[in-house]
This record gives C-alpha cells, structure tokens and sequence, in this order.
DNA sequence: GTTCGACCTGTCAACAGTGGAAAGTAGGAT
DNA sequence: ATCCTACTTTCCACTGTTGACAGGTCGAAC
C-alpha cells in the first residue's frame, strides 16, 4: 500500500486539500501512480486518524487544507530508505507472450508489431512532455525528470524487445534458441 | 482480469488439474502473473461454469483434470488478439523516485545505488536461469524465452538508469537540466 | 502399523482499488 | 433570480488478490 506514501510525499513541501492533491494525482504523478478521487479522501482520513497528517485550515466550502506532521515526515523517510520496495511482477503484456503459441506465426508477429508501435507512441507522447518540461523550472519536475527519463529508456526498450523478438520468431517457429546478451 | 487467460493459455496444450496449474504459476509463470491456490480453484469453477473449461477425467484422488473447450479457444484468442493489453502504471520504485528530494542528497543516491545493486542481482539471476533453460528443450520454454530476453533487457535498463540518475543528482542538487536522449 | 510428506480440493475474512452516485457550497454568467 | 460550472467531501457496491485455515487420499519409510 503505496497511496499512503505518495500522499505522503506531495505533502512533505506543501499543504492541500484532497481535491488539490486530486489534481497532483492527475498531473505529476499519473503515470506512476494513479489515485481515484475516492481513494485520495478515504487515505486522508486514515492518515489523519494515524496522526500522519493534520488539518491545517478550513476553507469556506467545507475546503479541509492538510499538512504532514512530524511523524508523517518520519514514516516518508522510513519508507524511502529502508523499506524494500516491491517488485512490479504482473505484466498483462507479457503474459500475452506467453502464449503466442496459441495464434499463428504470422498472427504473433502482428501482434509483437503492434506491440513495438505502442511502444513507440508512448515514446513519443513521453518526449513531448520532457521537451514541454524543459522549460519550465517547476520543483516537482526536479525528480520527475529522473521518472520521466525511465519511461523514455522504458518505452525504447519495449520497442527494441518487441523488434528482437519478432524476428525471433520468424527465424524459429518450432524452436526458440537460446536469447542473446 | 487476465488470470482467467493465464488459466486458459496454460490448459490450451494440456489437460491439467489445479494442483497441475499451481505448480505451473509457480514455476513458469511466476514472474509474469503469480496466483495461489485458491485463487486457481475458485477461477476454475467460475471457467466451468462459464462453459470455457470442463472436466475431462476424475482421477483416484478426488483429483479432477480440466481441458479447455472451443468456447475457451475463441477466448483466449479473441484476448491475445483484440483486447487492449493494460499498461503496467503503479511502480513503487519510481514513486520513491519521485520523492527523493525529502532526504539528502547523499541519501539519494545511496537509494540509487542500491536499486542498481538489486537490479543487478536479479539480471544475474536471470541470465542463470536463461542458461540453465538454453539446453533443455521444453515446450514451454519456446516463448518463455522471449520473456526471458524482456526480464534481461528490463533489468539491465533499472542498472543502468540508476547509474544515471545517481550522476544526475550529484551533478545537480538544485535543479536538473532535461534529460538526454 | 503408523507416521510423514506429497498430493489434492476447497472456504473464509480482509483489504486495496475502481467506478459511480449523491450532495453540498460558492462565484460568475445570463 | 437562476443556472451553470468548479470545487469539495463522502458513501457504496463490486472485483481481484492474499493468506490462513480446513479438509482429504495415497505411497513410502521407519
């Protein structure tokens, strides 16, 4: 459980509310950890209840402004630097490959084609947004920039691998041999 | 949901029971879609009942041996080939990433230093694992091995990108220049 | 003969995440 | 005055995943 951390850490160099932290969900942290609007709120909660967070202002609205406390700030280290973090084991992707068996050879190659594409897309879509950011010498870019230069190196790898491994699998449609360095 | 695939790619070339498909997540599919037990028993009765497995023997132990059925078939394919493969969003690695500016920039890059480490070690374990396979011909191997090349790839690129982005934050404390190509 | 380990099937409670609905306030446009 | 839009919080039903528990058969070793 995550959520905690990355509200957590958008908290540690500001207060929000929970539709201020909505939209830094949306923005900075979308590609590498999406939130819901109801998620966000009910984390709020829990966190205020643990004493992570406090309510720092109420707005005109019903607006509740939360700011870390001491012991959030604390959890945020631990978690940084000593828990280990978690392996990403499900691939919805690569199951797929597992089984391209199953459709023709020249069905799997389409297949690993479209893949090399999306790779390529996203590619793309991610160097617009680094060149976007380039300008703007925003705080949260400062680390996002290292996020964003593994999605590059990411989606690059993607499309090389789906490359390889269509050839792979038009040069030996019976037997694979054994993947190079 | 893909395991309900996992389930029936695993049975469209064999006839297994759920104890046969365990020792399959466990093995072949464990870095791709993990599953436990009662997970494969509970997917089992539902793919029954939907009509795209059935039961093809009984053995002595109340043991009970599943196939697929051509409804099965079409949907496995119709999922390897039509549906949109989900992209892989939440990373708790690079959510740290994200909030490495809340320790010291020496704190930083030893966290850095050390995700290059586990990378490393698991490519290392990999490429074992990828030598190991290299002389047995097993059938499931033929595209575990373009799976194998991707967990390769993958990890070398974490090796690497951490290597970089350490050097990033060193040479940069304040604010990082946009990333090279 | 019993015990041990491998084989084999199932249920359950708990929790994280998703999507949608409900409901309310304030400010600006018409 | 009214309506629309942005803002703000909360609740609920559903799916997927996990880990623990609970049962059962069989062959071999002791």
């Amino acid at each position: 459980m995550s959520l905690r951390h990355a509200v957590l850490g958008l908290l540690a160099d500001r207060t929000a509310s929970g539709y201020d932290l909505m939209r830094l969900f949306q923005t900075s942290l979308a590609n590498v950890w999406p939130a819901t609007q109801s998620q966000l709120y009910t984390e709020l909660n829990r966190l205020s209840d643990a004493g992570l967070v406090t309510v720092t202002a109420e707005g005109p609205r019903g607006r509740k402004e939360y700011g870390i406390t001491g012991d959030g700030r604390a959890e945020l280290r631990h978690w940084l630097l000593e828990v280990e973090p978690e392996r990403n084991r499900r691939s919805d992707a690569l199951l797929r490959v597992f089984f391209l068996d199953q459709v023709s050879p020249g069905q799997g190659r389409a297949y690993l084609e479209r893949e090399r594409r999306l790779a390529g897309e996203r590619h793309r879509a991610l160097r617009e947004l680094a060149d976007a950011l380039a300008g703007e010498p925003d705080p949260l870019a400062v680390n996002g920039l290292l996020a964003l230069e593994w999605g590059l190196r990411f989606t690059r790898m993607q499309e090389e691998w789906a490359e390889w491994a269509a050839e792979r699998l038009a040069a030996a449609p019976a037997a694979a041999p054994p993947p190079a360095d």
